[in-house]
DNA sequence: CTTAAATTGTACGAGATGGTTAATTTGTCA
DNA sequence: TGACAAATTAACCATCTCGTACAATTTAAG
């Protein structure tokens, strides 16, 4: 009840400093969340409003309306992992374990990500469509197939990969399961249990991809001779 | 207002057979479809009522509610794919050509139901709730890791297999190639291109999966020693 | 200090959506 | 046959949700 209908108190911040910047970024990380834990359709403008320091109204004023938000939240995820691949360094290996690193790190960069992986199985679900209407993301992608490319061209040169190794395909063959290993870790586990997805498991699964990509690639490569870790 | 309550035309249907079993079938095909198109929160009830030949309301009927509907289709399509498994005979092979069937059939049966798949994906974006809340369910699945075990047990008792082979990490090795192929092709190839998933690329990635888990597990076997096909 | 531009809060509407009420028809069994 | 349960239907409802109108407030420039 309480009729202190004369406060009028008009809830406006009393003050604030122009910081378009800073309130599109905490728009896009509560959006990130929001997008990654209930999917496009499943997410709820104003429950990201509430979740934001910024109101409802700022939402649309820099992200025109859902889609825009959600596709700014899938560049930008894209993006942050781009830059987190350009930071491998492979040129100072030799083939072999330069291309075991590769595999080492998209495994684990992939289980540290998991937020990226749900957006992407998102996206997958929605059949790429903001993806393809994207500018910026297609184009990005590009180094790791690069890395992979200059690995397997070392690698041949030496004599030690194998000349069928191709770098579209490994990288294929690599992303497969370290997406995998955290996009159905939910129905994996709940039908065939957990063992696999504790510490050693992973460290377990981590050995066995980098022996079946190496296994494919190198000449009379034998499981265990690189060692994860 | 409208005083024509006289009228009271009720625009029942005048005349229908009641069959329960092929009303519930229906309803069930037609969600299938939208579930597997827009996911859980993205799947409209009206739309799967306007597309069955049942009324809304007999979906509330036979289901209860949407979630009902959606665990319905889920157990539905988990069951159906049992039984695909269960025809495949792999005891009159030898272990290699017995692993070898193994994974390629993975493969196929994987790219074969696309629909299957994707309710998959949807059920991980909600951390396979459903999945965990089925009764039915978790005890499927079990037929395949069953056949890797015999396998497994052949090959190594033949002294053809490692000592390290283990049914439920190859069950899991063999299934995220083969599930990344068909879920995550919409983004692969809008980064990539589409060369890996025409008839020839999806052929080459069978032979390479096959390559890699019979060279994880086959005592020196060599790329390409088994063909696909 | 005036004033236009930038930025934010409130309140609300239109339409969609999940779910329900109440009536009607069909089949079955005493 | 007639009553009763099961099956089926159309209409309806309460609520949620996206998006917007518009005023209020602050910033910044002249």
């Amino acid at each position: 009840m309480a009729k202190d209908t004369e406060e009028e108190t008009t809830g406006r911040k009393a003050s604030w400093k122009q910081d378009p910047e800073a309130v599109r970024a905490d728009i896009l990380r509560v959006a990130t969340d929001e997008f990654a834990a209930k999917g496009l359709s499943g997410a709820r403008i104003d429950d990201i409003a509430r979740m934001t320091k910024a109101s409802k109204r700022m939402i649309y004023y820099y992200f025109t309306d859902k889609e825009g938000l959600y596709q700014a939240v899938l560049e930008r995820v894209y993006s942050t992992l781009r830059e987190d691949e350009d930071r491998l360094k492979v040129e100072d290996l030799s083939p072999v374990d330069g291309l075991a690193l590769l595999v080492r790190a998209t495994f684990e960069a992939h289980a540290a990500t998991p937020m990226f992986i749900r957006l992407v199985m998102i996206e997958n679900i929605h059949n790429a469509e903001y993806l393809r209407r994207s500018e910026i993301v297609p184009r990005l992608n590009r180094s790791i197939i690069q890395k992979l490319e200059d690995v397997c061209a070392r690698g041949k040169a030496e004599g030690v990969f194998r000349e069928t190794a191709d770098p579209l395909e490994l990288h294929w063959l690599i992303s497969s399961p370290s997406f995998y290993n955290v996009s159905n870790r939910a129905t994996f586990s709940t039908s065939f249990g957990t063992e696999l997805f504790g510490p050693e498991g992973q460290k377990r699964l981590a050995q066995r991809v980098v022996d079946m990509i190496l296994g494919l690639v190198v000449i009379g490569y034998e499981p265990g001779q690189v060692r994860v870790e």
